[in-house]
DNA sequence: AGACTAGCATAAAACATGCG
DNA sequence: CGCATGTTTTATGCTAGTCT
């Protein structure tokens, strides 16, 4: 993947932002730094760092030059423990020491630091700043620093006006200004940015997605979870980053007139509806979800013969054109609505059906189930009268979830999907080995995790097996399950398409 | 202008994992 | 278990914005 690859966010938990706030505040922030266990015995079972002290540090310096790069050895035993015995730190600790010294030992070469990627600044730094940058980086402590500038600029003098050249010679570098290095430096800061971003979107109960798309890393993807599913299953299904990457390099966005996308064509089908629904008398779009799920009320005439627009997504491109060259023949037609359908329950006439996308109903609440309530009896009721469910009714189910037991091998996707937003697959949490296997926490018989698609169906053993793409995980995670375990109305959907 | 401070950047300690 | 490697967490230096 690029340098750029956005796929994942990695924020940092408020939770634990909150606490190194509080911890900050409250303990050794401006001390020398020497930890002391025992004084904070309500973070016992929180992780303390050690913070060696200059003489501790000397001890374990020279132990580390006598040999102590090892502790496997006899020689290297009994310089760590005289480490031990110097510095009072347990042989863990001290072991952790050597393990990171010869961490920062390889990343330098030849005995020199490797130069760290310097990062631009964008703000201009003012004779203030630049004179205390400098007493800091001479040891001089921060209040008197500030006392010697406030004594600088008292006097007038030639130091001063120095220092004020200075800082108008570094004046703020621009994004234009910077090196292809930097701009890709910048960017990567960018990218955190708005990784930290879409954390703090989810929090709010939002989900979001952004594209991005580089010359040489290509496209990628930064959002919520759910907004970076939704944008991936874009990618792959109407080829939205070709579209986004061609209009970049076009300089402009791809003609809406040219209906050569599948996706452009099913976009002109719904927009004819509704043209169709407000020349029938109606106001505001075409009730799709109530016309998808047949509950009666609505009559589409003149379609051609083999095309139906229940489904517009599943249409070919072929069926969408012949439906547009055939629009001027088609027209809507609304009937008085059962009882129990989302018009309105007094009224007779054919404009009856009101439209529940755009408009406020005039009706009573109780006949309208809010489309957008969560709650799995609610979804399970639209499954059950719509064997063929349109577009809403789909992003409905993938929002809710569909259902389906795992086995212990596969339970490890369970309750993953919230998280996302945080870790993933990295660091200290549960990881795979190199062999695909889980290697840490248990999975339990009979859980459930809920599913976004089948991809693909074969015969394993003469058991037939689906290949199952896990909603809130990547397409690449997707496992291949027994039949058994998918619910009758999945495979049926999967069947029928 | 000076004082104060939020938040970023960085170094290093702590920790997790894989492999022999 | 020892070691290599990589990630997360913690402490603190530093910058730049805000307030008075």
């Amino acid at each position: 993947m690029s340098d750029f690859s956005a796929e994942e966010t990695h924020d940092r938990d408020p939770n634990v932002a909150d606490s190194m706030e509080l911890e900050s505040s409250s303990s050794t922030r401006f001390n020398s730094g020497h930890t002391d266990h025992s004084t904070v015995p309500d973070h016992a079972a929180k992780r303390r760092k050690t913070v060696f002290s200059p003489e501790e540090l000397e001890i374990l310096n020279e132990l580390w030059g006598k040999g102590m790069k090892q502790y496997g050895t006899p020689e290297s035993k009994r310089l760590l423990e005289q480490a031990v015995t110097y510095t009072g730190k347990d042989v863990g600790t001290i072991k952790r020491w050597i393990d990171n010294k010869k961490g920062s030992t390889r990343k330098t070469v030849g005995g020199k630091k490797q130069q760290k990627q310097q990062k631009p600044t964008m703000r201009q730094r003012t004779a203030h700043n630049i004179f205390l940058s400098q007493r800091l980086s001479e040891g001089i402590p921060l209040p008197q620093a500030h006392l010697e500038y406030k004594t600088l600029k008292r006097e007038n003098g030639d130091a001063l006006r120095l220092l004020q050249a200075e800082a108008k010679q570094a004046k703020a570098i621009t994004i234009q200004e910077l090196s292809d290095k930097d701009k890709r430096l910048q960017a990567q800061t960018l990218i955190k940015n708005l990784k930290e971003m879409a954390c703090k979107f989810k929090e709010c109960g939002l989900e979001m997605a952004v594209l991005l798309f580089h010359k040489e890393d290509g496209v990628s993807v930064i959002g919520t979870p759910k907004g970076r599913d939704f944008l991936k299953d874009q990618d792959e299904k109407s080829a939205l980053s070709l579209q986004f990457v061609k209009a970049v390099n076009d300089g402009n966005v791809p003609s809406t007139a040219s209906a050569s996308s599948k996706s452009q064509l099913a976009k002109e089908v719904r927009s004819m509806l509704n043209e169709k629904y407000v020349a029938a008398g109606n106001k505001g779009k075409f009730p799709y979800k109530t016309y998808s799920a047949e509950e009666g009320g609505i009559t589409v005439h003149g379609l051609p013969e083999g095309t139906s627009v229940r489904h517009i997504a599943s249409l070919g491109k072929e069926g969408l054109q012949r439906i547009l060259q055939e629009q001027d023949k088609i027209t809507v037609e609304v009937h008085s609505t059962p009882a129990n359908s989302t018009s309105t329950a007094g009224t007779s006439s054919t404009t009856g059906a009101t439209s529940t996308s755009s408009e406020p109903a005039p009706q009573t609440p109780a006949a309208v189930p809010n489309p957008s309530s969560p709650g799995a009896s609610s979804t399970s009721a639209r499954r059950a009268t719509a064997p063929h469910p349109g577009p809403e009714e789909i992003l409905l189910a993938i929002q809710d979830g569909f259902v389906l037991p795992l086995e212990d091998n596969a339970a490890d996707n369970v309750g993953g999907g919230e998280e996302k937003c945080k870790r993933k697959g990295k660091g200290n949490g549960r990881r795979k080995t190199r062999k695909g296997k889980t290697v840490k926490g248990k999975g339990k018989a009979d859980t459930y995790h809920p599913v976004e698609a089948l991809l693909d169906k074969r015969v394993n053993n003469s058991q037939t097996e689906y290949l199952v793409h896990w909603a809130g995980y990547d397409v690449s995670d997707s496992s291949w399950e027994p039949e058994h375990y998918i619910p009758q109305s999945i495979r049926d959907h999967f069947e029928e398409h």
